[in-house]
DNA sequence: GACTTTATGACCATCTTTGACCTTTAATTA
DNA sequence: TAATTAAAGGTCAAAGATGGTCATAAAGTC
């Protein structure tokens, strides 16, 4: 956890989970004055770290009383989560954005640390082939069948 | 063993032995300059002496905060783990073996039954095409990858 | 001397960090 | 109130920081 992206993921991660809302305001100015680093650096962390696939919403606004709103979507009561999930795969899924829908199961609780390593390690490159659009489509396909599989009712 | 790639991979053991959770973190960079060697000398440190033959895997993040991570496997006191995997997968895997070795692991609880079930629906026809040598390739490949991430000691 | 193992360096891939420039919105002013 | 200014946040490309690969040289071994 060296790095600064890192660091700051944590620090939001870790008030958004205090917050009892499911929710953070936060200016980027400011936080970026914390941090003491570039404002486009919160940009980067958002980007990477909480984005749609890893289950989070930002929602901003610009000018005089500016603002980020970091938050987090759960599933864990949203009956018909495969759905979401289907329409966040899609017919195409690459690596990086597998991992992450994987990164949000394990947060969500859905999936294990040990069902999440298993899935990585099939979904990864190495496992399915360089990545094109019909390894894409695999992965897509794959992806999907597991959701359906983890909410059949006799596996909870 | 007077030379470089014997005296890292001593130090990189003993370290390791050390750890209580079977694996260690470190930085390429660093350990090259301790060891006053080319960066590569460490990749070629992993792929000879902490091969996944030998027992261990490797996992590495790139760009600032970067490092490598050495997870040693269980089956680290089982020298033919390989071998055996060999044997029961080898380079072509059809959906009848994978499912019969599948029930046998299930059955020596070295898997879970939730596990169980999404490795069926992955290694199933409807998920990786129909039965013909190289999708039979390519779960050989799962298989075989499963097995290794499974045996990591991190994930006992 | 031929073969194998070890070591290096040039070049590549990926992830992070920054800074210059842009857009949007609120506050102020004419 | 329309125009202007100030105060946010957004984008994108370039630079920086790691680790990976591969051909080749150097060192050991037989």
């Amino acid at each position: 956890m060296g790095n600064l992206a890192d660091r700051i993921e944590v620090y939001l991660k870790r008030i958004l989970e205090q917050s009892k809302d499911g929710y953070i305001i936060l200016q980027r100015g400011v936080l970026a004055e914390e941090f003491s680093c570039a404002p486009s650096q919160i940009n980067y962390v958002l980007n990477t770290r909480f984005s749609i696939d890893r289950g989070y919403l930002v929602e901003s606004r610009r000018g005089g009383g500016g603002y980020l709103r970091i938050i987090r979507l759960e599933f864990g009561s949203e009956p018909d989560f495969p759905q979401l999930m289907k329409k966040l795969i899609g017919n195409n899924l690459s690596q990086t954005r597998a991992f992450n829908l994987l990164h949000r199961l394990r947060e969500d609780e859905i999936i294990t640390r040990r069902e999440e390593e298993i899935l990585r390690t099939i979904l990864h490159r190495d496992s399915l082939g360089e990545e094109n659009p019909q390894t894409n489509g695999l992965r897509a396909n794959i992806m999907r069948r597991v959701l359906l599989t983890i909410s059949r009712e006799d596996l909870q």
